[in-house]
DNA sequence: ATGCCGTGGAAACCACGA
């Protein structure tokens, strides 16, 4: 089973690209992060045309994430992070896909830092660690997948030292992705790949893609079944290129079927 | 060091992103 993340930056403003990626890559569930759609304008009918059912939970402006599947049922589990009734923005959404559980997630960007912005940001992290370790009590397959915003190492940041004041790379932010993961989640793209430079974004101007001066902060955590099942990963650079493209990349798991 | 680009929504600019 292949499973993606993909922040689309604008559901609408990108269908064209995203059912190309769809119908390029094929993969079984896909995860999308930043709709930048209201509940009512996401492209279902477009999407089921391209045999994808979906959840969504959507935003006017900003935020929405969704969860497609391919020939397989979607179960939703819950459509918020909880520990905060009062946060309204919609960044995550979970549900159950042939026995997985897979949590689809926007964490926030948080900058300016410091500030009320990255402040909302380590609440949120916080927040996703005692949920994260609930379902690994549970025992059970899980994948957290979607935009972290966070680069981990120096290894996923083109220039380490122009980022080490900023929300994305701050220690304390690295901090925070490094005690998630101590938990006993992997990373699935530094288990497949421990060394190599790889980036899952790429800002639109001075040529960002064409110098290669990205960033890894799209990431997929598997718990510990998940990581036994891990046979591939990776991430689909060229979509990057295309025209009126997303300014980030596609990534990507394969997982071995279950016995 | 920086929003230089891009999106959405409101209103011919602004907020936001990383």
């Amino acid at each position: 089973m292949k499973i993606a993340t993909y922040n689309v930056n604008g559901v609408n403003g990108r269908l064209p690209v995203l059912l190309r990626w769809l119908k390029e890559t094929s993969p079984d569930v896909a995860c999308l992060q930043e709709l930048k759609a209201p509940q009512e304008n996401f492209p279902e009918q477009a999407i089921l045309d391209a045999g994808y059912k979906a959840i969504w939970h959507g935003q006017k402006s900003w935020n929405g994430v969704a969860i497609l599947a391919k020939d397989r049922e979607i179960t939703e589990v819950c459509r918020a992070l909880p520990g905060d009734p009062e946060d309204e923005h919609s960044r995550y959404i979970e549900a159950l896909v042939d026995g997985i559980t897979i949590g689809c997630l926007y964490l926030p960007n948080g900058n300016p830092a410091p500030g009320p912005k990255f402040d909302y940001k380590l609440g949120w992290f916080e927040r996703l660690k005692i949920h994260a370790a609930g379902l690994l009590a549970a025992d059970k397959p899980v994948v957290l997948t979607g935009d972290y915003n966070v680069m981990p190492t120096e290894l996923d940041v083109y220039k380490p030292e122009r980022w080490v004041n900023d929300a994305l790379f701050r220690p304390e932010t690295r901090e925070a992705f490094k005690t998630l993961v101590q938990q006993g989640w992997t990373d699935a793209i530094r288990k497949i790949y421990p060394t190599e430079v790889i980036y899952t974004f790429f800002d639109y101007f001075r040529d960002a893609y064409g110098r290669n001066a990205g960033l890894r902060i799209d990431h997929f955590l598997l718990s510990p079944h998940l990581e036994k099942r891990l046979l591939a990963a990776g991430v689909n650079r060229d979509v990057r290129g295309w025209e009126k493209t997303s300014d980030h990349a596609p990534v990507w798991i394969e997982l071995k079927d279950d016995e």
